[in-house]
DNA sequence: CCGTGTGAAATCGTTCACAGCC
DNA sequence: GGCTGTGAACGATTTCACACGG
């Protein structure tokens, strides 16, 4: 008994780095490729070459959320993409609604990586009337006053900020008070939020600077 | 003598933590808008709670590139503005090299934000007979072939990969080979390099997924 | 008196190295 | 024989706490 589909979880979540929920998005992507190549078993030494990391590293990252090996051969691509996903939650379709139509929304309502790891933009908003009442990539843009009823209609858990730096504390507040409980804010300012709230940020220019470090003082790949 | 404008560094940057580095750029977004609001003076401690990092964080970040502040009072927020772009490598210009002008490369050869930091794209290029020999948003875009000639004409010293997965390894090695000594990929995959060349790889999906865990483990924001 | 800069301590994350199992 | 899972050692980063200077 007690030995069901489940694999017991021999930490608590919460506790688990940061660095290491990150690498396991990369496993995933990578097994995902294996896969693709009809590999069907990879060894942790193998897992880590490909993404410049150690066999020890990717065996302690595994362990923290379960037994998924199997000593002497590896482990099964199938069966680990299935574990990641349902660790990182991505097993079941998350719905997003998203801020700020301009260049780099447009773009992402027509991104298609976030559907296929199961990510779906409901609903996008916008302040310009021009964009508004239409749909764009089959997703319907509303006037930035509707934000609060879409979302809470559909229950939508997640929200995308891509809108102008001096608006996203506030489209963050209104988003947070329909009941979003998690933001992806691409938006270059540090946002505000509540304690229950996640927040993801990407600044792209940042990314940038990051890079230029690295490269004006000769510190090889990342 | 000896103290001339420039401050000593204390350390070899190659020995800095990236983290440290990916909040020094969080510091300059902070303190330049603190400046587009007048401030002229930051303590570590306003600094690292308008941010969410601790006061010694922050002085022990910045330490790590020399003394900057006066004590008694904080830092000047133009002279670290100053300093920050400087140890970041961001007080010239930089021209970027794009390749892949789908959804994504689109939105960004318009992206504000990159101009903003010194960043310059200078040059595009896609498969796409239809999308090459115009420009757009003033950059010209060319067809992949001229790729290596461009590069290097122009010495440009930065590329940034916005094609899809299958290609960005290919497009990586070619860019390598003509001169380029860091890459910015937006490709879902991972990109072997030679060890002189840097890389930072944003992966959209990857940072939803990342919310997604956060959000499902109820780890609070970030 | 306030806030920086920094040794020293504490914490956190990674790597080693090997027992255990297939 | 090969590879996982994991205590223990190690190294890196963060936090503490206080001396020093404006």
């Amino acid at each position: 008994m007690n030995v069901g589909k489940r694999k017991p979880a021999p930490v608590d979540p919460a506790s688990v780095p940061k660095a290491v929920v990150s690498r396991l998005s990369l496993y995933l992507r990578e097994l995902q490729q294996l896969l693709r190549g009809g590999q069907t078993t990879v060894s942790s030494s193998q897992l880590g070459r490909l993404l410049g990391f150690t066999d020890a590293q990717v065996r302690r990252d595994l362990a923290y959320f379960g037994h998924f090996g199997q000593r002497g051969v590896g482990y099964r691509c199938d069966e680990l993409v299935r574990a990641i996903r349902g660790i990182l939650g991505t097993d079941r379709e998350w719905t997003v609604a998203m801020v700020g139509v301009g260049n780099l929304g447009r773009a992402l309502l027509g991104y298609r990586g976030f559907n296929a790891q199961g990510f779906r933009i409901v609903a996008a908003f916008d302040a310009d009337p021009g964009k508004v009442n239409r749909t764009i990539e089959g997703i319907p843009i509303f006037p930035p006053d509707h934000l609060g009823q879409v979302i809470r209609e559909q229950a939508i858990p997640i929200g995308l900020i891509a809108s102008p730096a001096a608006a996203a504390q506030q489209v963050a507040d209104q988003m947070v008070e329909a009941g979003v409980v998690g933001i992806l804010n691409f938006a270059p300012v540090t946002l505000a939020l509540p304690g229950h709230v996640s927040l993801v940020g990407v600044d792209l220019a940042t990314e940038l600077e990051q890079l230029c470090f690295s490269v004006a003082n000769r510190a090889g790949p990342r």
